[in-house]
DNA sequence: AACGTTATGTAATAATATAACATTTATAAG
DNA sequence: CTTATAAATGTTATATTATTACATAACGTT
């Protein structure tokens, strides 16, 4: 059971911005559209997806600098993230593999390193446009 | 066998001072360390940098904007790339096992996709800074 | 030498993200 | 219910990261 969490209004806001486009997200572009709502500011856009991603209701696209909401209920407060990004159409989808999960938190090697927390991003070409 | 690249004037400047370094560095943290060496701009980093990281001399370290030279003299041209990253004191090391490598370019779900490159980053706390 | 490709130089600007400070709202302890 | 504390908000300014656009030069082939 995960915990409730209760947004505050502009999380509220944004997160419902990002969960209903169901793709990634651009800082701006969430900006540009909640200017209506009153977000009239970067830094407050970028609270709210801070707190966001803490909270693990959305997770970070490192290498697009996007946002997501997070696809699966069970999500481990981010911890342990893994995405499947279309060179092409630039469709992103969060992966939830056990197995890999699995894998990928036991995971240790000879470095002397603790490993609390990783995110995969995985590259190719989607069904779609690969058929292209 | 890698393929020889002969690297042209800027991009030697600004591999040699990311090699030598030994760890990550920042685009405007290179243009600064290159200025006595005429490059003034940030695009003629950037275009050195997309260079390099294209030929895999070097890998871009996603989560941290930073650029680090390849440890790997194996690395299939950054097409599967592993970091670990300490949150306490920013050390950054490529991680190069064969299984996990193994393991994640094998790795396939029922999505459709065709995966042809990926980057994984872990987090946690070093040797050093676990310690303390 | 002529051609195509790659690299360079330069200026301007776009896109992404944070610092600093004042104020308000929510939460919990007494 | 009130006081203390933490969390969230509002606002302005600024820092950081990255690209567009255009002109020129160097390199590698034939």
């Amino acid at each position: 059971m995960q915990k409730e969490h209760n947004l505050s209004k502009n999380q509220k806001i944004i997160f419902d911005l990002i969960d209903k486009s169901g793709g990634p997200m651009k800082a701006y572009s969430i900006l540009f559209n909640v200017q209506k709502k009153g977000i009239k500011a970067p830094l407050q856009v970028y609270r709210a997806l801070d707190k966001l991603v803490e909270i693990g209701k959305i997770h970070k696209i490192e290498s697009r600098n996007a946002f997501i909401a997070c696809q699966n209920s069970s999500c481990q407060i981010s911890k342990a993230t893994a995405f499947s990004i279309c060179e092409s159409c630039e469709n992103v989808s969060e992966i939830s593999n056990s197995k890999l999960s699995k894998y990928l938190s036991n995971f240790s090697d000879n470095s002397g390193m603790k490993y609390s927390k990783y995110n995969l991003e995985f590259f190719g070409l989607c069904k779609k446009c690969k058929s292209k």
